[in-house]
DNA sequence: GATCTGATAGACCGCTCATTCAAAGTTACC
DNA sequence: GGTAACTTTGAATGAGCGGTCTATCAGATC
């Protein structure tokens, strides 16, 4: 642990290392001993950085937030043709699903349970706003379309949020489906839901 | 606990309970003593029935598995449309991931982490069988359909489960869409990310 | 050098955990 | 009624949990 001599960027690398140790055992299954080992330290070393086992899940959680905010939405969001830009924040998204560097994080993010009080409602509120951002995005797709929609904006965040967030139960870097491909699969699959077609074959449909 | 002269069914009512348990606070969070007080027995009456956490946990997961065969697949097995299978059996899976009573044993199902050896392989085994049958009938699908597929039966598989297992994070019941619109809503966003058109539209599309 | 702060450790605390065991209670059968 | 089988219990076990406390050390500042 030497050369982080940023409290802010130690905190990082603890929550880095503890979100492993929480995505293969799990929040409960993780000790803080175990916790504390992988950081390199002892359990005491450990709490002098951060408060409490719960404050250490929420840091987490709060730092894949962040991370969804500057890899994903501050990427998209000078793109002005609402098509495009719901395209790149899919790939986005899946890039921080499936790989390798900061997987656990963004996974911890669906751990609904252990975060209790003040603490869950402040992720709670975050995950909203992507929500929201997505619901916002994907009406604005539908209305582009010219197209009666087929489905809530709702609905349809919520379908390519299970498409997404599913995609750590099955999906393997080392398998048969490139990183590329699947992003594009996933992006072609939710448009053709959402709107019927997709986009690239809107021009065919018509005519 | 009265009432309940049948092993077997003791058993399950057993693994209904504990379920509801596992299900709110977590493999790991929960204890033998929360489960035990539940079922409404002493810590070492529920080992009577049980031989040990882990057990307790594949015995849910077995007959969530049971559950998902004898209310799902049982009844779309006499239907020679392989569309209309499919869509029953996307109706089928949802109804257990929503409906209130059973609930809880089927979005077990997910728990990864802490099955571990022969026990875990067994459910492996039983989840792969499905996902195989998935795969199966969507490439039957794709074939009706005359079309060219437009994404492996193996991804669309996938895509299937994340919409439908990623419901119980979001759905409630007691919100503004009802079951029967879920259900159906769901099913036209996979068949059109599936063929490009829902099975209904396709003679409009072709014309 | 003295003081302060941040970082770390060893030892410890009170409690909970999954599991076990011997004993007691209940039910079924002859 | 007697007996065997089944079911349940109270108490206990050893291990581990999240967290705390005192002490020490290193580095920065005056």
């Amino acid at each position: 642990m030497s050369g982080l001599s940023d409290p802010k960027a130690r905190l990082r690398e603890i929550c880095r290392i503890a979100a492993r140790v929480f995505y293969e055992k799990g929040y409960d299954g993780a000790s803080m001993q175990e916790i504390a080992q992988a950081v390199g330290l002892t359990k005491a070393g450990l709490y002098h950085h951060v408060g409490s086992k719960d404050n250490l899940l929420f840091e987490i959680m709060n730092y894949g937030m962040d991370i969804l905010d500057e890899t994903v939405l501050a990427r998209v969001q000078n793109i002005q043709d609402p098509r495009e830009k719901l395209r790149q924040t899919i790939l986005g998204h899946i890039d921080l699903i499936v790989r390798a560097r900061d997987l656990e994080i963004t996974v911890i993010l669906h751990e609904n349970r252990s975060l209790q009080g003040e603490l869950r409602e402040k992720i709670n509120c975050r995950k909203r706003a992507y929500v929201n951002y997505l619901k916002d995005l994907i009406a604005e797709v539908q209305k582009q379309s010219g197209r009666p929609a087929l489905l809530s904006p709702t609905l349809a965040a919520f379908y390519l949020l299970g498409l997404v967030n599913w995609l750590y139960q099955w999906y393997r870097p080392e398998g048969t489906i490139g990183q590329a491909e699947l992003g594009r699969a996933t992006v072609e699959f939710f448009f053709r839901g959402l709107l019927g077609y997709t986009p690239e074959e809107g021009t065919r449909a018509s005519s």
